[in-house]
DNA sequence: TGAGGCCTAAACAGGC
DNA sequence: CGCCTGTTTAGGCCTC
């Protein structure tokens, strides 16, 4: 970087703007994206490892240091013009100001110097000036508010114990306890104001926050401290103020040597955020101030002892008791470079923790948040977590009880919850090709296909949930639900993208499935019609081909459920209460919605949620809602193009009379051309 | 472990 | 020829 500034050739002697400004820029750069060779001490930055943040005095010690060797470069050059070219001429200097910087004794700088050096800086004198009153402004304000602290915690302490004599006016309590409050928020409010002006100070590039060094997570920190955290902070910031009080005059003085030896003090800023950014130059809040609070209420619970080992991170030495292991603390991990470098790695161990565990913290909110919307609703319309999410539950758990809110005929619902379908979100079809697709188990153990499909008719619609029965099982009810129980091949087709977003996709694939189980299964009849063939179910082979009954047998039920992915409770609630409805194959929409099932399907489904609800959260977070109308995948509908013809003919009269609330966007499925109007 | 059920894929044929 | 419908076969997975 440095190389690039000055061994460059574009660098003129005259250039010194163009020096400060990258000087400035290194200056401002993190150390892990600077060069070898800072612009301050190395020395200093090997060693202590201590100095993180540079101060406004810093840069502009450094920049008057890096003029001054300027200026004799310049004289320099002058002296030799002409015998060397400028190129080379600059090269070997240049690249040694930055160290001969570091390692220069302080000098005096001459009041022209330091006039010509601000105007070339970055910032204008005044935007430094300004910087450096809003710094003194903070620090009064600090000072003002510890003293109004001390007082206050005077006056606490005093009037607590008049009241523990007297045992009287907690009016006065609320009081001082709302004064402490007041003046905690005021805390709150001066560590936010230093955190906004430590950040303008940095991005001003005036102040350096390490990479990995908590500048922004101070500010939780701070908010998450309780009282008497914030009051042993008191302590620590007094006494580190003073502390740098006394070395604050020095760094009127220029003097880098103070300035950097002063570590203790890298930026007034960071040493008013953190006092104990003076110990490893990272701004850490917590954990020394805990380690210190726990040290001194509890003398033998030391943090960074226990079960007779130290705990420093790599360490184990045993100390016998709590005295050889402060001396051993003392002794071993004293303020060193390897002390430190260990402190900062802790640091990031933290960190990362802490970033492990909003992330875990994030998914459990989301975790909880999804369980609580499946428990509110018999059956959970796909809830993808995001914030649509949030229109629809609302508007799904109305959908799920279609009993509360009567179905307006020509308004479909699910197109309010506009989820598009993206490679991101885990559709249920890559859920459940897999594995749960296996378990189709309405056949054998005779729940009721007609009452599942129908209380869940909204959510089978919009979900890309497979269907939990077979082929067979889904033609068969087709064909039932059909005023004269038969249907055409396409109708077929027709009926199984209407009802279930899970067939409006691979066509090819369950089309086939279905002609296959046509054919196969003997209790599909096809009969010739007028209009063709028609296929009808003949119901004593259908029968037949069902010989595992386990209706009645609890246990078995039980499995089944626990088992299975799709709808267990509710079916489980359905299948002791339904019977009314059982499999009546021309539901209506009255049956649809009769309150008495959705409700004691919900109340069992709340009690069955403890095994049930992780399968359901599955596969409700696989997935995601989408609308009808975006369900509808165009590529498939234009794979496999249905036929209008056919929406106009037998199916008709089958929508109109079973689903009438649905039949408009049922349509939509069937007539494309009307369905990309719509889109 | 084997049988049966189910799903998926594919080939093939006939009709329109 | 392409598409739809219908049949058949094969393989794999799952449950019993």
């Amino acid at each position: 970087m440095f190389q690039c500034v000055f061994s460059s050739s574009v660098l003129q002697p005259h250039s010194t703007s163009c020096l400060f400004k990258h000087l400035f820029y290194h200056s401002a750069t993190p150390a892990s994206q600077k060069q070898p060779e800072p612009i301050y001490s190395k020395k200093t930055e090997i060693q202590r490892q201590t100095v993180r943040a540079h101060s406004v005095k810093l840069f502009i010690f450094s920049a008057l240091q890096v003029a001054r060797q300027l200026l004799l470069q310049q004289q320099q050059q002058q002296q030799v013009s002409g015998l060397k070219s400028p190129k080379r001429n600059d090269k070997q200097p240049a690249l040694q100001v930055p160290v001969s910087v570091a390692m220069m004794t302080p000098q005096v700088i001459t009041p022209q110097q330091m006039q010509q050096i601000l105007q070339q800086q970055v910032l204008s004198p005044q935007q430094l000036q300004v910087l450096l009153q809003q710094q003194q402004a903070l620090m009064l304000q600090q000072q003002q508010l510890q003293e109004f602290y001390k007082k206050q915690q005077e006056q606490l302490q005093l009037q607590l114990l008049q009241q523990q004599h007297a045992g009287k006016q907690p009016k006065e309590q609320q009081q001082v306890a709302t004064q402490q409050l007041a003046f905690q928020q005021q805390l709150l409010q001066m560590q936010q104001l230093q955190q906004q002006h430590l950040l303008s100070l940095q991005r001003q590039g005036l102040l350096t926050i390490q990479p990995g060094q908590p500048a922004l997570p101070l500010q939780p920190l701070a908010q998450g401290m309780i009282p008497t955290e914030l009051q042993q902070l008191w302590k620590e910031v007094t006494s580190a103020h003073s502390a740098e009080e006394t070395t604050g005059s020095n760094h009127s003085s220029l003097d880098l040597t103070t300035t950097c030896v002063s570590s203790s003090a890298p930026s007034k800023t960071s040493l008013i955020m953190n006092p104990h950014a003076s110990t490893n130059g990272q701004l850490s809040v917590h954990t020394p101030k805990r380690e210190s609070l726990s040290h001194e209420e509890h003398p033998h619970s030391h943090p960074l002892y226990g079960h007779g080992v130290c705990k420093w991170p790599g360490c184990e030495a045993v100390c016998e008791d709590f005295q050889s292991f402060l001396k051993h603390l003392n002794s071993e991990h004293a303020l060193d470079d390897r002390s430190t470098a260990q402190c900062r790695v802790q640091m990031q161990v933290v960190q990362q923790l802490e970033l492990q565990l909003a992330k875990d913290k994030e998914r459990l909110q989301a975790m909880m948040t999804h369980l609580h919307v499946k428990s509110t609703e018999p059956k959970a319309a796909p809830q993808p977590l995001n914030l649509v999410s949030s229109v629809t539950l609302s508007k799904s758990a109305s959908e799920a009880s279609p009993q509360s809110l009567p179905h307006t005929p020509t308004t479909p619902t699910a197109p309010i919850t506009p989820v598009t379908q993206g490679p991101s979100v885990i559709t249920t079809t890559s859920m459940h090709t897999v594995g749960p697709i296996r378990r189709r188990y309405s056949d054998k153990y005779n729940v009721p296909i007609s009452s599942d499909i129908a209380q869940n008719q909204e959510f089978y619609k919009n979900a890309e949930v497979r269907p939990p029965f077979t082929y067979a099982s889904l033609i068969r009810q087709a064909i039932l639900e059909s005023p004269e129980k038969q249907l055409t091949l396409n109708e077929i087709y027709n009926w199984f993208t209407r009802m279930f977003a899970y067939f409006r996709r691979n066509a090819a694939t369950w089309k086939n499935a279905v002609r296959h189980n046509l054919s196969l299964h003997k209790c599909f009849v096809r009969v010739e019609n007028v209009k063709g063939a028609v296929w009808t179910v003949d119901e004593v082979e259908f029968q037949k081909r069902r010989p595992q009954k386990i209706s009645g047998n609890p246990s078995l039920i039980k499995n089944m459920q626990t088992s299975h992915a799709y709808c267990t409770p509710l079916n489980a609630a359905l299948q002791q209460a339904s019977m009314a409805e059982n499999s009546i194959p021309l539901y209506t929409t009255a049956s649809m919605g009769n309150p008495t099932l959705g409700n004691l399907a919900s109340a069992i489904r709340e009690e069955l949620n403890g095994a049930m609800e992780h399968t359901n959260s599955n596969e409700s977070d696989s997935s995601p809602g989408r609308s009808p109308l975006q369900a509808v995948h165009p590529v498939h509908v234009k794979e496999e193009p249905l036929d209008p013809e056919e929406a106009e003919g037998p199916l008709s009269l089958v929508t109109t009379a079973n689903h009438s609330p649905d039949f408009d966007h049922d349509r939509d499925y069937e007539d494309e051309p009307v369905n990309e109007d719509m889109e």
